[in-house]
DNA sequence: GAAATACAAAATGTATACAATTTATCCCTG
DNA sequence: CAGGGATAAATTGTATACATTTTGTATTTC
């Protein structure tokens, strides 16, 4: 990231378009933009040395895949997060995670799995620095390249856009600095080897199992973060 | 369409960006722009009667829906049909059909039902006056409406995808004049009035059951037209 | 005559000026 | 001083000129 920031902020000659898509696709997932900013184009020229056509096609293409959202003469935003998206996120993700994983194993190839695990390595370097933008950013991109390997046009869109409201409501999962949470970012991490070797086994069935536990393992830590436990001696009343 | 040609062919002024949007996209499902077909900026502008930038736009926009294709310094296409697309064609379209039923009956208000049955309303006269273009634009924006309907953003963008592809795999189905597919064409309508049915008393089991009955219906048109029947005389020697 | 190279034409990508729309500010009215 | 409306500022949308890249053609070379 910090590279990036480095490279778009000072005197650098002609930067990659998809170079700039892929810098603000991160700042959207680690929430660096925060959902809903507005985003400025005249400001946004001005950071990333482009005149305003092919700025406005960035976001328009950007707007494509999910990650922001335009109204006609209002201009871009951050796509938001409503509590509707976060009911239906609920409701898709566990659907769509299956599938891909059960249609990965069946495509992968060695040099899938290659690819994945330089995904995987580039995590566990950022989990080391204690990274929390680099864990996102790589976890996502990981689950992304599972979508890559499962080579289903129809099912990737779909894909996408959950995982970009996975990164920024799981973005809680990478920051608490409880023992708990260590724990579970480790069994996390464990997920995706364990992933990684169904996978390369094209073992169907095992790695539908393990996205089913890595998505439970997710799904548990948001829940208690949303929605509160409820409170103690209320909870001790219920038989066992 | 042939109003809306009319339109955009002739002098008029001020034509709205969203309703050149729905001419372009009309002209991929009916296949009136071939799938592959290259889409020339200069031409375009001249037909539609606007300057590149916002041509541009449009063009980025509908590549976002997976209508078009866009290849860096080569210039937009229509979407292409390859063989691996129609496979994992087959493989998504029941399970998001399913799904996006399922939700669509537990969603639907009358208004929702008003407009989808407005639809269906337009399928029949188009039906009625033999309007092929018709028929595959109006059933495509009466199953598109159901995903509408649906509200779920997770899964709507799957479910555009497939829907462009099966209005362009299954243009056969509308064409045919045998008796045969008359009577298809007429079950198909039949299927929709039951699925309106279904949807406005919120029965999802049943809304799912008849889009299965619906996807199967038309899958057989599908699988007969594109994999020849084998030769009569060798599945006479295969025992019942 | 086939392949390769150089040049010309055409198409796409970008910058900028201008138009239209939205948003903010100020003043007026009650 | 609150509300409304007119004007000014800012922002987005569009057209066009120019830069860059690709593609086609013709000439050269073997």
């Amino acid at each position: 990231m910090v590279e990036m920031v480095r490279l778009i902020g000072e005197a650098m000659t002609k930067i990659d378009k998809s170079t700039l898509l892929e810098h603000l696709r991160r700042q959207i997932i680690t929430m660096e933009l925060a959902p809903g900013e507005p985003l400025d184009e005249a400001e946004l020229c001005r950071q990333l040395k482009i005149s305003r056509t092919p700025l406005r096609e960035i976001l328009r293409h950007l707007s494509g895949e999910g990650y922001v959202r335009i109204m006609e003469n209002r201009g871009a935003f951050v796509a938001p997060m409503d509590h509707q998206s976060m009911r239906t996120f609920f409701q898709t993700a566990p659907m769509i995670y299956a599938s891909i994983s059960r249609l990965a194993a069946e495509q992968a190839t060695s040099d899938d799995i290659d690819v994945l695990a330089g995904y995987q390595r580039r995590f566990k370097d950022a989990l080391e620095q204690q990274s929390i933008d680099g864990m996102v950013y790589y976890n996502d991109r990981f689950h992304y390249q599972i979508g890559l390997i499962a080579d289903n046009a129809y099912l990737q869109p779909s894909l996408h856009r959950l995982l970009i409201d996975h990164a920024r409501i799981g973005m809680t999962f990478w920051q608490g600095r409880t023992v708990e949470n260590e724990a579970r970012i480790r069994q996390a991490c464990a997920d995706h080897d364990r992933l990684i070797e169904a996978l390369s086994q094209n073992a169907a069935d095992d790695a539908v199992h393990i996205t089913g536990e890595h998505w439970q393992l997710s799904k548990d830590h948001i829940d208690e973060f949303i929605q509160p436990a409820p409170l103690n001696d209320f909870t001790m009343l219920v038989a066992e």
